[in-house]
RNA sequence: GGGUGUAUAGCUCAGUUGGUUAGAGCGCUACCUCGACACGGUAGAGGUCUCCUGUUCGAAUCAGGAUAUACCCACCA
């Protein structure tokens, strides 16, 4: 016993520590690896997987567990083989799943957002993500990965908020986003709009009412939603439907109780003649399809519905304030009431839900910002963007089924590109504008001309008339300070002093109200320091209601710079002012004062022409921007308007963009530098960060088929747009992990797993091994307990496997005071024995198939499969070799290079126990950055000598039939071989026969049982046989009439095979068309199975 | 309504260009403290590869159709 190893691995001991080693190693940085230097920018040998970002909402689910599993797989597999191996972390923020999830926990204490205001409950949400990001980290590191933490990034990230609003003033500028009035998805929860994509549908029986809008209507119309008729402007019918043809063109006034509505009689195509009555009502504002209809008739869109998910006022008097429902029943009593409903019927119908809480869409206009995906534009230079659109450009860059285009992206499972394809050429404009307040403001700033009211409001965005800007940044403020002076005879409570003061607060605008100066007060000069203090500068306005004071206390202010002063004045009729002047005179003014005096004689004037003339002088000669407001004592709200004009300033969107904006950057902003500021412009930031010139494109992007549309086309869409470059080279669609009976997991359900238990029980790795086999590209994978508790004895197995060899082989390797006997110094060990050569076969073998599986994502086929590393490790190695080498001697060096390379083989799968026992053999290196077994090509497989399986063929059937007859396996029986031509093999080999019986080889005294097998080499020839004749000394055990029942069962069916192979060959067909390789193998299995008859036969006798 | 999967042992799945007497793990049965492992070992039972029709000398594998089932997309009021 050469360690002290335990008996069972136990992942909770050893999984935290092995997790710091590597992290501390500094190995998941690709910078850090020893060959990073030789590799500095060698594009081809890098490796680089973005990490789908995890939202920041709290736990780490099943998805990202195997999301995480698949990914470290292809990771450390890539390191291995010596690439530039970056795995980039992150998380999301998720906006709509991480408000409302919020919002929930703030409903508990019977808080809403609102209750808060938008900056509190952004505060809270930023905790909330803290809190999360730090739970999603952690069970990240519970999972192995081996991703570069020091390169972390989270969309919400200065740097990437930059790009965000880089790339959406970049597409605004080139037209590729557009404001739009349209109809849009709205969630009444959420408070906001959806993507097309964001909304689902299930099926639900609904009533169909048939009915006539009144009377005296000709067509009777169909519909679910009856409440909805209160907004229709048009009946549309099938233009080939003749019941109604006379009507199309015609318009009806209809009045349901909210007014008159005109309602013209349309032909569209899409209606269809068989549904309902045929004849479809048309609800432009409340319907995707009727707004469509509109759009082309012309027709008018009523809004009835607003955004609460209530009827508005539009819809009557009536109604207005009643939740749809409501709205609903109340109508269909009205249609009643007044005899209209013909017939009620069910049908299913779809209903259309929030993807994130599950309510209601209400179909509504509204105002929204979208992404052009048809708009045609050419970048100069650019590769890909050549007079097409962002949609032909997604589709061009994508390989198409059976296509191999090595620089366009590929996706695995092929058929998901047919998806794929399919999907983009049906895509819509994309409506980025989220009502939601977590998020990236969208970077559009507006200058509300002419507002009267304290609030934007969605409504009053689409009326006002604004000024726009787009941009990274706020556009610079023309004032951040306000001074707001009164003359004398008017005090700080006059009415438009409090209004002006809120407006211009609204604005962001500090405002300062100095109380009343007078000259004449003895206390002037202490007021005028005082007022000095007040900290102008060339962002302040000084509005006044007087132009003597406001330019004197203007100047006073700041000494003798005039500056950007705004004085925002009255004409000049105090007579006063001169005074006032008089007093400034004592003052040390100097020119001012002289200036001042100038003007204020042309101010007694009223002619509007001097006036203007005035203010134009004072522009030009001292700097000053001049509003000049009529009436002194009666500012018409105009006038107001023109004095917020001087001093507005920029209000950004109050709206969020949609997460999959910022998520389709992911691949390209994390690798900009993150110290952006230094870098003026976007283009200067590219060109200038080291990692994207390194790892982007990156090489695969691996995430689940759900997320093709959301997440995968948004990032080609995005990608090829803003860096000329597609985002990946390859795309992994792996699937849902479901329950045994194949049903989502999900809460409800309560048939979900939690990873983090599953590796407290069973550790990590057994956890990885159970996602990973079984699943395959693009099919989901039934996972339950059971199955994780079978990979962790297989890690176990794996353990026990190492533990013998540690502890049988001579010391050695772990200190260097006694070297292994035979000393293992490294490369391929020397075989003695068959079984030596047999096993060193089977891992050439093993490496090629693991290699070829991994290049090729056959992930579960490397594990699995006949030549796979679970039979090599179970049957062949520790069932097999390992069993041999106890009777035939151990060859060291063999067991220590097969386990070496098995370890590496396995490391990518299963990190922690490999690593762990690579520590337990005292190695120096991390088994992380260890070399990959290198291989020869996969179709070259190592012919497997053929010998050896004879030998454990006898064995097997001499263990057959101690079981069989209940023979104890460990009582010795005689054996007797017939061998003919084993003169090739040694007594050492025959040794694996000896295991538990005594071999005879002479026939004497063999009893009448008599057993065969057989094998055949690799060319096909026979050239071997042996055969268990007998077992002399146990002849009373074996039941005879059993075994020769078995014997007889045994011939019938070899018989059956016989025939079989004959018809075979008899067929002149199949000889002819048949490979003769094909011809030659069935003549060769026939001889087999005629000696094997012939055996059998004599046995029976 | 369109599209895409899946259907192989009781369960979960392999079966990669058509040629295996169709395989594995779990479960089941019997036996076993044999120098690492009972989270183990040995042996065994268990399948008309959903059905039908083709193509072929040959089909679990390819084609067409049917059935079942799952998912995705779509403007059925």
């Amino acid at each position: 016993m050469k360690k002290e190893i335990p008996k069972a691995y136990n992942p909770q001991e050893v999984e935290d520590g092995i997790y710091q080693k590597w992290e501390e190693s500094g190995m998941f940085d690709p910078d850090n690896l020893p060959w990073s230097e030789d590799l500095k920018n060698d594009k081809e040998n890098r490796f680089v997987i973005s990490m789908p970002p995890p939202n920041a909402t709290g736990v780490l689910h099943l998805g990202h567990a195997s999301m995480l599993a698949y990914q470290d797989l292809l990771v450390r597999y890539n390191r291995m083989q010596g690439k530039n191996v970056l795995w980039l972390p992150g998380t999301d923020h998720a906006s709509i799943a991480t408000q409302t999830k919020v919002e929930k926990i703030i409903a508990e204490k019977g808080q809403t957002k609102y209750d808060l205001g938008r900056e509190k409950f952004l505060e809270r949400v930023g905790e909330f993500v803290e809190n999360s990001q730090n739970t999603i980290k952690n069970q990240t590191r519970k999972m192995g990965s081996s991703c570069d933490w020091s390169r972390e990034r989270y969309t919400l990230d200065d740097g990437l908020s930059r790009v965000v609003r880089k790339v959406f003033a970049k597409m605004y500028n080139d037209d590729l986003i557009y404001r739009g009035d349209r109809i849009v998805n709205w969630c009444p929860r959420c408070e906001s709009t959806l993507a097309d994509d964001e909304v689902e549908h299930k099926d639900q029986k609904a009533n169909l009412y048939y009915f006539k809008y009144q009377k005296d209507f000709p067509i009777t119309i169909a519909t679910t939603r009856p409440e909805t008729k209160l907004g229709d402007t048009a009946v549309a019918l099938n233009p080939k439907d003749k019941r109604y043809q006379k009507y199309i063109g015609q318009v009806f006034g209809i009045d349901l109780g909210n007014g008159v509505h005109k309602i013209k009689i349309i032909a569209d195509r899409e209606v269809e003649m068989e549904f309902g009555t045929g004849a479809l009502g048309v609800t432009p504002a409340h319907s995707m399809t009727d707004w469509e209809m509109a759009e082309k008739n012309d027709l008018e869109k009523i809004k009835i519905i607003g955004e609460d998910g209530k009827m508005n006022a539009n819809a009557g008097k009536k109604y207005e304030g009643l939740t749809v429902l409501e709205a609903r029943e109340k109508f269909v009593k009205y249609l009643e009431k007044n005899d209209l409903i013909e017939k009620v019927e069910e049908v299913d119908q779809a209903l259309s839900v929030c993807y994130r809480c599950g309510a209601l869409i209400e179909p509504l206009p509204s105002k929204q910002w979208f992404v052009a995906v048809d708009k045609k534009i050419t970048i100069e230079g650019n590769q890909f963007f050549q007079n097409k659109s962002l949609k032909e450009v997604a589709l061009e860059v994508v390989n198409k089924v059976d296509e191999k285009n090595e620089k366009k992206i590929e996706i695995i499972p092929e058929r998901f590109a047919k998806t794929y394809h399919n999907w983009m050429e049906n895509l819509h404009d994309w409506c980025i504008s989220r009502q939601i307040w977590f998020g990236h403001r969208v970077p559009v700033w507006y200058k509300t001309v002419a507002s009267s009211k304290y609030q934007v409001s969605s409504d009053e965005k689409s009326t006002a008339k604004q000024e726009i800007h787009v941009g990274t940044e706020k556009p610079k403020e023309k004032y951040e300070k306000a001074v707001l002076l009164h003359a004398w005879g008017s005090g700080p409570e006059e009415a438009f002093f409090p209004w002006l003061k809120k407006e211009l607060e609204f604005r962001g605008i500090e405002v300062v109200v100095p109380s009343l100066p007078n000259p004449k007060n003895p206390g002037f000069t202490e007021w005028l320091e005082e007022f000095e203090k007040i900290k102008t500068n060339e962002k302040t306005i000084v509005v006044g209601r007087s132009l003597g004071a406001t330019l004197a206390l203007g100047a006073a202010s700041r000494g003798k710079k005039f500056g950007n002063l705004v004085a925002v004045c009255t004409p000049l009729e105090n007579p006063e002012i001169p005074d006032f002047f008089e007093q400034m005179g004592n003052l040390d003014f100097g020119k001012i004062k002289n200036n001042i005096k100038q003007y204020s004689v042309l101010h007694s004037s009223n002619d509007p022409y001097i006036k203007l003339e005035i203010s134009e002088k004072l522009e030009k000669e001292l700097g000053i921007e001049m509003v000049v407001v009529e009436n002194a004592d009666h500012f018409s709200s105009e006038e107001y308007k023109e004095i917020l004009k001087a001093c507005d300033v920029w209000i950004q969107d109050l709206d969020t963009l949609d997460t999959w904006f910022s998520s389709g950057l992911w691949t390209f902003s994390t690798l900009l530098e993150q110290d952006h500021e230094k870098y003026k412009t976007f283009e200067e930031w590219v060109a200038n960060s080291p990692d994207l010139k390194k790892f982007h494109p990156t090489s695969v992007m691996e995430t689940g088929y759900d997320i093709l549309f959301f997440w995968i086309a948004r990032m080609i869409l995005m990608t090829t747009y803003a860096m000329d470059e597609i985002p990946f080279e390859n795309v992994y669609l792996h699937g849902m992990i479901r329950d045994k009976q194949g049903r989502k997991m999900s809460k409800s359900l309560g048939n979900g797993i939690d990873p983090i238990e599953m590796i407290e029980k069973y550790g990590t790795d057994a956890l990885r091994l159970s996602m990973i086999i079984g699943s395959s590209p693009g099919n989901d994978l039934k996972l339950y307990e059971e199955k994780i508790e079978g990979y962790r004895n297989f890690v176990n197995k794996l353990w026990n496997v190492s533990r013998y060899i540690l502890m049988s082989v001579d010391d050695g390797f772990s200190s260097n005071s006694n070297p292994p006997n035979p000393p293992y110094q490294g490369g391929v060990p020397e075989s003695k024995t068959l079984a030596d050569k047999w096993i060193l076969e089977h891992l050439e073998n093993l490496k090629r198939h693991t290699t070829h599986s991994l290049k090729t994502y056959n992930f579960s086929f490397a594990f699995e499969s006949e030549l796979g590393i679970r039979d090599f490790m179970w049957d062949k190695f520790a069932d097999w070799y390992l069993e041999v080498s106890k009777v035939q001697g151990k060859n060291d060096a063999i067991l220590i290079y097969v386990l070496e390379n098995l370890l590496k083989l396995c490391h990518p799968f299963i990190p922690f126990v490999t690593e762990q026992i690579w520590q337990e053999m005292g190695k120096e290196k991390l088994l992380m950055i260890e070399e990959w077994p290198k291989s020869k090509n996969y179709t070259e497989l190592t012919k497997i000598n053929v010998d050896f399986e004879l030998l454990k063929g006898i064995v097997i059937e001499v263990r057959r039939v101690k079981n069989e007859n209940g023979i104890p396996l460990r009582e010795k029986v005689d054996v007797v071989i017939n061998s003919e031509t084993r003169k090739d093999l040694t007594q050492v080999d025959f040794d694996i026969i000896k295991e538990n019986q005594n071999i005879i080889e002479s026939l004497a005294g063999v009893k009448s049982l008599e057993f065969e097998t057989g094998a055949e080499k690799s060319d096909g020839s026979i050239q071997f046989e042996a055969r268990v004749i007998g077992f002399v000394n146990v002849g009373d055990l074996i039941d005879v009439e059993k075994e020769a029942e078995r014997v007889e069962k045994e011939i019938q069916e070899t018989e059956k095979y016989i025939r079989q192979i004959k018809g075979k060959l008899d067929n002149k067909q199949f000889v002819r068309n048949a490979p003769a390789s094909i011809v030659k193998k069935e003549k060769e299995k026939l001889a087999e199975s005629e000696n094997k008859l012939k055996e059998l036969k004599r046995k029976s006798v």
